[in-house]
DNA sequence: CTGAAAGCGCTTACAG
DNA sequence: CTGAAAGCGCTTACAG
């Protein structure tokens, strides 16, 4: 079957193509038998709207709108998801596609409030972002559903939400390849210490994820038989890290391992080395700067990266795949754990 | 400065867009004097066509081609890159790009001969292949060379063709990682045989780099201070192997570690099974479903990737920005070594 | 050697 | 409520 256009649709129903499009945008002053016609000559051939000669032609752009933590200086982790947002816009731009970049300061809810407020403003046709606060992110969700607007979350998801889809990790699996790696490099009677590291509980579930994915792993075939000590330190000042650690580590001493559940593993980097420990093998979340420092300085061995780069092209890839398209697109899509370690790092930055 | 259209550059050139087009697409017919003024203006105002307009308009394809061993059941090694290829030929379907896909049997040479006279025979604008065995490419490259149609090599290269771009691994840097890898998973003291692992001779040469790759980082930082010991294989018959590992491993008694240069690492893990050894890591390339089997079952403990889909992906996305889009490109874009283990491919798959 | 015109498939005013 | 026409930036015959 060959493409239909607009213009064979117009023939077929005997009006025109001006008509014809009013019709397949819905922007009303047809009469409802004529619109009743044309939709089902349309559904009838399958009709495709070709987009380039769409996007040659169209005057209004469509807009999207993200919002991230803004990158700073100490943390760079939103970098990477931005600039996989904004190669992605690059590439669909021929395709006037446009997408305004928000930021909030990290930590200030209110700015993320503020923020969001913002957008509703802009009115944009979708949203992408990371729900980091449950309740405002909750909010914010709601709102554009009123309004009809979709969004995507990356990074992490907040299930009650309508969301049209989440691009980011599984972090049962991200514990269960930690496991994995940890497994091969201690001792089969070496302990094991499981740490949440965490200043705010935000983001809890998802250090607990990890954590249960480590532990299962363990109890499916891990050939390690020591104990796995889980401790919760909800802080990260390095003074009451010193101490927990000093504590634990003093009453366990067949402790070979520590696994952070999240991406404050540098901290505990910072501890081993200023306490001169070497035969703790230790492992953590995302190659931001600050662990890659020890990373490269051997004193982490490994860190799991869950594609931020990624997470932010899809984002923007699957909204306009939906919005522009009107494709099918996969609700939840998980990127796989990527395993970095010094060496690996040196061909990954890129 | 706003974009520059032909009909501009007619306009400040006193002619019409039909001579200019003439000029841009050097399809002669112009006198020397327009043409030069007409290149001039362009070129001052960097012109860069609508590629949009184009493809809305444009009748004729372009057609690159691609010569790939076919993957076959027991070897599906090559249907990664080729899936990469296909859906970068999909993206940029709407650009009238076509990739014709050519494919010979693997090691036979003469299919290879034949299907590169096929390719020649089509003329397409451009061609991917890797150059798997290095006389009959270089054959071939030159062919294609002097009919002025660009060639992107995957996978291996050959340095001394004149080739327009290299999309695939570094070697040596995979034996890094390799090494690091089981630096992490050995003791001190243990001693470690590295492999190579060929039937034919022909990619002799990568295999060394990671062996090299490999030995360095021991030499720089490794903390395994056991033996390296180097043997080479050159078969993949069984029993073949069966002997020279019999032989080597009961004259070194502490090899505790195993590190095959290429992807028949599956050969090694069958012989450890079948053998009932238990305390030997392994470590080899590329997931393909005779190593995923063996690392599913923790008789290959990593696997590294070469992002196979990814070299595909990119040839064909490399091509089009040269030949289509006239862009400057990155003549040897390396992928990063790609970690695998029995958890992180889980998701890895797709 | 060069220009005028039609056309790709769609969108956008505008006239009725 | 509907149609006719112009236009997006380029390519493609065709006429001269």
């Amino acid at each position: 079957m060959a493409k239909i256009r607009i213009k064979d649709i117009a023939e077929q129903a005997g009006v025109s193509v001006g008509t014809v499009d009013r019709v397949l945008h819905n922007r009303g002053e047809v009469a409802e038998e004529t619109k009743t016609k044309i939709l089902e000559i349309a559904k009838a051939n399958n009709y495709q709207p070709n987009l380039i000669a769409r996007a040659l032609t169209s005057k209004k752009r469509c807009v999207f709108a993200s919002l991230l933590p803004s990158p700073t200086e100490e943390d760079v982790f939103w970098q990477s998801p931005l600039d996989g947002i904004n190669n992605a816009t690059l590439e669909l731009e021929q395709f006037q596609l446009k997408v305004e970049n928000f930021f909030f300061e990290h930590y200030d809810k209110s700015d993320f409030i503020k923020k969001t407020e913002k957008i509703l403003e802009l009115q944009p046709e979708g949203v992408i972002f990371p729900p980091i606060y449950k309740n405002e992110s909750k909010e914010f969700a709601t709102k554009l559903e009123k309004l009809g607007i979709p969004f995507v979350f990356l990074e992490s998801k907040i299930e009650t939400c309508n969301y049209l889809a989440y691009v980011g990790s599984d972090g049962y699996h991200g514990g269960r390849v930690a496991a994995n790696l940890i497994d091969f490099g201690v001792a089969d009677n070496d302990d094991i210490l499981v740490l949440n590291l965490a200043k705010d509980l935000e983001n809890i579930h998802h250090l607990k994820q990890r954590t249960q994915g480590f532990l299962d792993y363990f109890m499916d075939y891990g050939k390690n038989q020591g104990s796995k000590i889980t401790m919760e330190i909800p802080s990260t000042n390095s003074m009451e890290i010193q101490e927990k650690l000093d504590s634990i580590l003093s009453s366990n001493n067949n402790i070979k391992a520590i696994f952070v559940t999240g991406s404050k593993v540098y901290k505990i980097a910072q501890y081993l080395i200023k306490n001169q420990i070497k035969n703790i093998s230790l492992i953590g979340f995302d190659p931001i700067d600050q662990n890659i420092k020890y990373l490269n300085q051997g004193a982490i061995n490994f860190l799991i990266g869950q594609h931020p780069y990624q997470q932010g092209f899809k984002s923007v890839k699957t909204l306009f795949e939906h919005v522009l398209l009107n494709h099918d697109i996969v609700k939840d899509e998980i990127l796989p754990a990527d395993i970095i370690t010094k060496e690996s790092y040196q061909l990954n930055k890129a």
